[in-house]
DNA sequence: TGGGGGCTTGTAAGCGCTTACACGTCCCCC
DNA sequence: GGGGGACGTGTAAGCGCTTACAAGCCCCCA
């Protein structure tokens, strides 16, 4: 039989409230009565039950995070920062890994399902007007991690920025006819990314070609963002330009998996990075340091801390305002646009 | 103010029997009855409290994995599987994502609270008796991934057997002098892994050559397995037979993260795989498709939904024995070590 | 026509905790 | 010496559900 409240109350001949009010740290119990509770609990080791305290206290030390499985390596490094800050508090993780963005409804209603969590939080997913209704109807504050909706806490990179960041190393380089490879379903970070390309463009009084962007093809997994939807993409790109001097000198990813995807194209067309081609990713996922990849960096770790800081911040203080966070991009220069090695 | 069964009960002018029998499929609840419930329902939009039924129900419907985060990308793909499994069931999914070794007992602690969840799946996570204990002290069901203990159910790989096939696809290749890069932190699975390479140098009648199996160098993170230990270790592997005609010309890391600093250093060394040199991993974790290297299989996917089906099973069934699967790991060759280049 | 049985529903007792309110002590100070 | 606080503790009412038990109803058959 598992050991309740009860039974430390009557072995140490107090009653409930006494035994509950050592656990929770009560000011107003004595020493004594403290020590003799302690010593029965641990004798008899007994630890409160948590629904039980979820309900009494009507809150669950829960926090829910929603992402799609899409985002997997990305997802590692944000959940890392908000392991990180949780560990801090006394907070555990839910986590709702959808396969799609058709099934985040699902999981979005399941995470905030009454008394399930006290927080959520929802990585690289689009809220619409529904959405923010659903997650409003929970009274539960939520902040998004790169997204952004204006009613909504969020953190999220300047991706805008970013492209222009990425363009004008290339531009830097020399280049100018500087490829773009986007994911085949445009989603708004993905767009943000172009128009920085395009503004890079402009400001450095170049005009973008349309050939020179490509939207790459989608095989129906991870909305788009696939290492074979950049191979394709580039594929297709060279295609576009087979036999023309006009073609790139340089490529644009709009992720780091589409990257991968279009060095190994490249490559297969006999075309070395840096020595043929420049490439440039955005992200910096972890195997970005592995294969060399230049790419924009996302703060991934510190995006999902800082979400989680705010997150907590609102569940101690409900009154306290929704933030947007912007991190600044920065680019990681490596081999793939004739950087150096890197060590470790 | 939120709305409760009762609410649904007055609305529907019934008790909140008979609202709580419809909404959990009650066989006896009338056709009429339970539509005008369902009704209400919508219309007030109730949504039964989680806490509330864990606490009447005696069960949570969360099942808590506890993963030490040096295994990210490995763990990654076991929480896909786990994840695909769940989405089948109606339980969700609490993570304790240890930072170190020495963190995952207190995790673990909280992994177990009473009431928490329903069960636990524990990954990569050495078990010894104090762990047993307080493991079945819960009371709840447990599987172990990547992790071995005879009083309770696991999916593994078989190790040494990895080890094995990772040597003799060396030994095909015409090597004789194989080093062996294990991590500093000997790991039971690291030692079944090198007991597989010396098993298969007996085999084609070889001695082990202590002096080509090197402990890398650990760096405090990760327990050993970073791409800098496999750096280091490479590093001294070379040292050590610096000018000898006796260095390895093949290196098998017991550890696909081993193996990508062990790359680099061979690199930076002027050798290349496999131009100079053939380079064998283990785990077979993302990045090594875009490395394209060599490597043993775990088919950690595919032991995260098994670990989860046990579970599931378990928790549906309390009477069914404890499993244990073992998994046979498969070589998968790259260019590592002559082999083409993937695709996709 | 009366009694038994199957349906449907309600009543009420938990599940294990938290906490508002109240009560009794003891001490201090005027 | 009596009143007012502080302090420590207990009583009991929830928190929002589930479910055993019982009751009412209707129908059927002897």
């Amino acid at each position: 039989m598992p050991v309740t409240i009860y039974d430390i109350a009557q072995e140490a001949d107090v009653s409930i409230a006494t035994v509950s009010r050592a656990f929770n740290g009560h000011p107003r119990v004595s020493e004594s009565t403290r020590e003799r509770v302690f010593a029965v609990a641990r004798e008899l080791g007994y630890e409160p039950h948590a629904s039980a305290q979820s309900l009494a206290r009507k809150n669950t030390q829960l926090i829910s995070a929603v992402v799609p499985i899409m985002t997997s390596a990305f997802f590692m490094e944000v959940l890392r920062g908000i392991q990180d800050r949780l560990d801090e508090s006394h907070y555990d993780l839910v986590v709702y890994a959808s396969r799609t963005l058709e099934s985040v409804g699902g999981q979005l209603a399941r995470a905030v399902q009454r008394g399930r969590a006290d927080g959520l939080i929802l990585v690289s997913t689009p809220v619409d007007a529904g959405r923010v209704r659903q997650i409003r109807g929970a009274g539960q504050p939520a902040v998004l991690v790169d997204a952004h909706h204006p009613e909504i806490a969020s953190v999220s990179v300047d991706n805008r920025l970013g492209g222009v960041v990425a363009t004008r190393h290339l531009l830097e380089r020399g280049h100018t006819r500087i490829g773009l490879i986007l994911p085949a379903e445009a989603s708004v970070p993905s767009l943000r990314r172009k128009a920085g390309y395009e503004d890079a463009l402009a400001e450095a009084g170049l005009e973008a070609d349309p050939a020179l962007v490509v939207h790459a093809q989608w095989d129906g997994d991870h909305h788009g963002y696939t290492r074979y939807a950049g191979y394709r993409g580039m594929q297709e790109l060279l295609a576009r330009f087979e036999g023309s001097p006009d073609g790139p000198t340089a490529v644009f990813a709009a992720a780091d998996v589409l990257a991968y995807g279009a060095l190994r194209a490249a490559r297969e067309a006999g075309l070395r990075a840096p020595r043929d081609l420049d490439v440039v990713g955005f992200d910096d996922i972890e195997p970005s340091a592995y294969v060399g990849l230049t790419t924009v960096r996302q703060p991934m770790y510190e995006m999902g801390k800082l979400a989680t800081e705010m997150l907590v911040r609102r569940l101690e203080d409900p009154a306290a305002p929704p933030r947007h966070a912007v991190f600044a991009p920065e680019i990681v220069v490596r081999e793939s646009t004739g950087g150096d090695l890197e060590l470790a």
